[in-house]
RNA sequence: GGCGCGUUGGUCAAGCGGCUAAGACACCGCCCUUUCACGGCGGUAACACGGGUUCGAUUCCCGUACGCGUCACCA
């Protein structure tokens, strides 16, 4: 008999207090963008409602534990800023939160649900998938129609069995997605799904309604793949005489128009593009849009932080078609996010890619930094963008020819020369000064700037394109370092003129 | 194959019966300029197809095509 004491006290515990939101990840791997924005919507419904947003693991499938797994995602939720309210690590009033812990529980109320008339005993050999590949065709289990003395003696027995969900045979199921609808289905093309396993733990879809149940769940948001299954969850949710919480179905993120983002197939996950020099709020403001969009006033604005998306977010703005994930539009959040950033804090960022290859401490990183944060969109093209000031490249003397700032060998041998002379004797050695110096010196010689500047900046950097210009990598170089690279260009020149 | 869902420029997308069909990324051009960027201005580019309903369909209905999902003792 069901134990229903038990049951009720569970009921007596269910928190009812307006919203509550969970993300139930398995912990098989890592934090993919399809994860991570499941995680976020589902975080955002929660905050947006000033509800409660829970973490439960997943963990009902044996065989496809990963170690670390866990770590993973609450380093990665932890990083994004999703906090959930209770979880395994933080306990809550309806813990525990991780599905291996909560084992006695489903059978329970598997067995309640069998004395309802919802659900049977199954003693049928465990079927290979590979029989029933190719064929569709669904025959009735034998079990369903078993006496209940019948079925009581070979429990009695021992014999091994699945509870699997009594599904009637005729009939329509409706169920109702915030996004999708009312979707309605024949009640003959559900099958009775197993609800316990023979190993006695529970089936993803039936820990699902239980544990969302038990956990006052008020919304189920997940990947529009259990579109299919939720009518199923209904009958349940019916047969219990529960009553049935909101679903919202998310549409996946592609890689293309028909492959899903997968690890398998390239860098979908948190951890790939934070490696890959993307920054946390780039990357959940990206996520975001991917499969939500913002309407009214504000459906031009692209650039959210986590809490004011927290306010605007809503269910109708979520897209019921897939979205393929562009990496091009990442790099422009990422550099917009770069941009928008307090010049120290991206220095502060910037600075170790930067040590990456300029470890001379008489480097200014912070200076370098200056340069760099209107042109990088991504961290990880600093490296070789300020290699130039550790060490001067070995660069071909034909840089020194350049169209644009109508410059040639021999006039660019002439222009050094004299800023040698120039630039020795100058003092202080700042910006405004050297850029007087330079400015100075074409008008006197009847020229556009840049036709001094062009060799210079050749001379110090050994490089056509540059963060910054000629004076400020005069600058940081310092006078002596830049008087040193002066006279490498004059002989470089010599040599090729 | 059954069932379900989806379909606005290359991509993300607004639109919710009447609009020259927004905006962003990418791309192209011009300007700015000390290279490259940034920034500014401008440009190319879309309602999958066929029927209805309606005075009028991107919008509502029905088909078709294409795509995706699902039909596990995996989640």
């Amino acid at each position: 008999m069901a134990d229903m004491k038990w049951i009720e006290a569970q009921e007596a515990k269910i928190p009812r207090d307006g919203v509550r939101t969970r993300f139930a990840p398995s912990p098989t791997g890592f934090m993919h963008v399809g994860n991570l924005r499941t995680a976020l919507y589902t975080w955002l419904i929660a905050r947006h409602a000033g509800g409660k947003f829970l973490l439960r693991i997943e963990d009902t499938d044996q065989g496809r534990l990963v170690e670390g797994a866990t770590d993973v995602i609450y380093r990665t939720l932890n990083e994004c800023g999703l906090d959930h309210d209770e979880g395994p690590d933080v306990g809550g009033p309806v813990a525990p939160y991780v599905q291996s812990e909560r084992k006695p529980f489903y059978g329970k109320y598997a067995r309640w649900l069998v004395e309802r008339g919802h659900a049977y005993y199954c003693f049928c050999e465990k079927t290979e998938s590979e029989e029933a590949a190719g064929d569709f065709a669904r025959p009735d289990d034998p079990c369903r129609d078993l006496c209940q003395a019948e079925a009581e003696e070979r429990l009695a027995s021992g014999a091994p069995f699945v509870i699997r969900q009594r599904i009637p045979h005729s009939g329509t199921t409706t169920f109702h997605d915030e996004r999708f609808g009312d979707i309605t289905v024949e009640n003959k093309t559900l099958d009775d799904q197993v609800l316990i396993k023979r190993d006695g733990l529970p089936t993803y879809n039936f820990a699902n309604v239980i544990d969302d149940h038990m956990m006052g769940i008020t919304h189920v948001v997940r990947g529009s793949e259990y579109l299919s299954s939720a009518p199923k969850y209904n009958l349940l949710y019916e047969g219990f005489g529960w009553p049935v919480p909101k679903y919202v179905h998310c549409s996946p993120v592609m890689r293309d128009a028909q492959h899903k983002l997968s690890k398998r197939d390239g860098d979908g996950t948190y951890e790939d593009l934070r490696a890959a020099g993307f920054l946390t709020e780039a990357i959940l403001n990206y996520v975001a849009l991917l499969g939500w969009s913002p309407r009214g006033e504000i459906a031009e604005r692209e650039m959210f932080s986590l809490s004011e998306l927290a306010e605007v977010f809503d269910l109708e703005g979520i897209s019921k078609s897939p979205a393929i994930f562009d990496p091009e539009k990442l790099r422009h959040f990422n550099s917009a996010y770069l941009r928008a950033m307090p010049p120290e804090r991206f220095a502060a960022v910037a600075e170790p890619w930067i040590r990456q290859t300029v470890p001379n401490p008489a480097v200014d990183a912070a200076a370098v930094a200056a340069l760099l944060q209107q042109r990088t969109e991504v961290l990880t093209e600093i490296p070789e963008k300020v290699d130039f000031f550790q060490a001067l490249p070995d660069y071909d003397a034909a840089l020194y020819v350049h169209k644009k700032s109508k410059t040639d060998l021999p006039g660019s041998l002439e222009t050094l020369r004299t800023l040698l002379g120039e630039l020795e004797a100058l003092a202080p050695w700042d910006d405004e000064h050297i850029l007087a110096l330079l400015t100075d010196l074409a008008a006197r010689q009847g020229c556009k700037n840049a036709k001094i500047m062009w060799p210079l900046r050749i001379a110090l950097a050994g490089r056509a394109v540059t963060p910054g210009g000629a004076v400020e990598i005069a600058r940081i170089l310092g006078k002596e370092e830049a008087l040193r690279r002066l006279r490498r260009g004059v002989e470089k020149l010599e040599a090729a003129v």
